[in-house]
DNA sequence: AATGGGACCAACCGCTCGGAA
DNA sequence: TTTCCGAGCGGTTGGTCCCAT
């Protein structure tokens, strides 16, 4: 037996809102909300949808402050950064990007921004071919510029966050630091607004692997400190946050099987690297990049897969992060654009962090 | 001018989650 | 503790527009 409906499909109208529709709902949204009550409230107006399609035109159209198309390249980054970070989370997405709906971005994903980003990838193979013996030799006589190799998908400079510094893989993670690289991190209620919507209690967390991993707790509570004040929602524990910040989708997160896990310690749950699977795009952009495992040396490195910028990534030195592949490789790069969103850098840091713990893990001699 | 195909976008569908009873 | 129901989310579909042929 299937579920009920959530209204009477025969009575309900489909299709394009006509504008005396649009104009009954907003009118009275405006005047008395929603009433917390979004199948009750077309009755309520007289309007023969279904509550569930009141939702959507209020919440993707009809709603103040709206705005439709006309993406800039710095949207465009933050979307794709954060795409790289978290996946299909739309409203995640969306919610680092003012007066945008998940709706909106999650059309501009799969209708512009991808080609885009295939095309440029695509363009980018080519012109490495082409160029592969002039770029080598400019290589070896270390006289490369920077930003003939870059292949950042939408500009042809180095973007100017490629250039600070980050902490090495073989130091202990500095959140604070992370942060600090940000700008908008250091604004604690849109840290907080986008960690709680992600799921987050920073409190219990860190009492829990106090226990465990002494030496990561300080680098964790500087950050973890100003949040305190504000932070009273329990949800999550902090492992939650770690892989909510590696996890490549909500289908896939759904789907265990999608990922071979190691569980360490006190519940903490790092992706092991293999087996792990991505996003259909991006796993066209690997498959097609032989160079780089996680194939997004378009993105943060040279044609080679060497990162162009010395940000203490995953080297054969420094990665212990996945070893090679998979979304916590990604994660560890250390050059995920600096953004006015507000979550990258913490889920960067927090990755850094987690990177730590497997290496803790795997070379306990070097503690 | 006709038409076929691609791009774009609004809206629907089905699922999960969380709160209330 | 269990069940039910509404909210919210991401994936998908279908309609419209535009452009190339």
């Amino acid at each position: 037996m299937g579920r009920a409906p959530c209204c009477d499909k025969a009575n309900v109208k489909k299709g394009p809102w006509s504008p005396e529709e649009d104009a009954k709902l907003k009118s009275y949204i405006e005047k008395h909300g929603t009433g917390g009550n979004w199948i009750a409230l077309p009755q309520k107006i007289g309007l023969k949808r279904c509550g569930k399609s009141c939702r959507l035109r209020w919440l993707n159209y009809l709603r103040p402050n709206i705005k439709h198309g006309g993406f800039s390249e710095e949207e465009d980054k933050i979307i794709l950064s954060l795409y790289v970070s978290i996946g299909s989370r739309w409203s995640i997405i969306a919610a680092q990007l003012p007066g945008r709906t998940d709706n909106d971005i999650k059309n501009y994903w799969n209708t512009r921004l991808k080609k885009k980003l295939l095309g440029k990838q695509r363009k980018d193979q080519q012109h490495a071919r082409k160029g592969n013996t002039l770029i080598k030799q400019q290589e070896d006589n270390r006289l490369v510029d920077p930003s003939s190799l870059n292949s950042n998908i939408f500009n042809a400079q180095i973007p100017y966050w490629s250039y600070l510094p980050t902490p090495n893989a073989n130091s202990l993670p500095d959140y604070s630091c992370q942060a600090a690289l940000v700008p908008g991190l250091n604004n604690h209620t849109s840290i907080r607004k986008l960690l709680m919507k992600v799921g987050g209690n920073f409190d219990s967390p860190i009492n829990h692997y106090n226990n465990a991993y002494p030496n990561i707790i300080p680098q964790i509570d500087s950050l973890h400190q100003p949040l305190n004040d504000s932070l009273s929602v329990p949800s999550l524990p902090m492992e939650s946050i770690i892989n909510t910040a590696t996890l490549p989708s909500t289908s896939q997160m759904t789907n265990p099987s999608h990922y071979n896990t190691a569980e360490v310690g006190v519940g903490m749950s790092i992706l092991d690297g293999e087996g792990t699977t991505f996003p259909p795009e991006l796993e066209e952009l690997m498959s097609s990049n032989p160079r780089r495992e996680d194939g997004l040396d378009f993105l943060y490195g040279d044609h080679y897969g060497n990162n162009l910028v010395n940000h203490g990534g995953p080297t054969s030195e420094t990665m212990t992060c996945g070893e090679g592949s998979g979304w916590g490789e990604m994660g560890s790069l250390g050059s995920i654009p600096n953004l006015d969103s507000d979550c990258l850098g913490f889920e960067e840091g927090i990755h850094e962090g987690e990177c730590q713990f497997q290496r803790n893990l795997r070379y306990p001699s070097q503690l």
